[in-house]
DNA sequence: CCGTATCCTTGCAGATACTG
DNA sequence: CAGTATCTGCAAGGATACGG
């Protein structure tokens, strides 16, 4: 296991400990899907057309290969019923919903800066 | 201004309104080296060669892009000193500082949480 | 020292078609 | 309904070289 910056200064605190996976988690925040996912998943439980729908225009591809990894992740459990028409439901874990309670604080954020960051950026285009 | 989505249901709260720039905000905390360098900015301001030394692997390239584009969002401030050897300086905006704030709540919930992740993973590959 | 310009590779994601 | 398989493009990013 390689020691994660056994460096000089740790003035950055969290940021510098366990980078690895912490960019993994930062990716999955990052993740287009992911967090569209999670998101519908907040209320209640959902069906895989459901959340194609919802998420459009989301691929099947895509949608399957999101919830994998969230799944593996253990962030959504995957429930399968044995009925005629096959039906999976997936659901958010309880790990799953910490993880949304710091995506809202983070969509917060964006809302509250959101003019102020377009207004950033139109004053360096013009430029 | 576009209008964020005056869509029929608006169950899963913040995470419907606002879409386009709220992913754009998540795919800035996503990007890898975003998040290096505003947390390498947390405690002081940096130089280039400086950010670069302390953000390693990264390229020039990258490195470039990635204060442009922070600059562009004004979460960062370029100062150019006209010194015999150029010289330029990147510090943290407040608004910058604040998303420093989230990104380190982040941080936090991915140590909280890494041990259980790498379980969940490890179980889900055994098999 | 602080970048930009160019080339070139790679991996991600869309489209499409097919299976249990 | 709930996915997997294959093929293909396209753009992000590394390497390298050069300019202010």
């Amino acid at each position: 296991m390689a020691h994660p910056l056994p460096d000089v200064d740790d003035t950055s605190g969290l940021c510098e400990q366990g980078r690895d996976l912490i960019r993994d988690v930062l990716a999955r925040v990052g993740d287009k899907w992911s967090v569209v996912v999670i998101c519908q998943l907040g209320d209640t439980s959902r069906r895989f057309n459901e959340l194609r729908r919802m998420s459009e225009p989301i691929t099947q591809r895509m949608l399957s290969a999101t919830l994998r990894g969230l799944e593996r992740d253990g962030l959504v459990t995957r429930t399968v019923h044995d009925t005629k028409p096959p039906r999976v439901d997936y659901a958010l874990t309880p790990r799953g919903f910490s993880l949304l309670e710091i995506v809202r604080a983070l969509a917060g954020w964006a809302e509250d800066n959101a003019a102020g960051i377009v207004d950033s950026r139109t004053a360096f285009d013009a430029r």
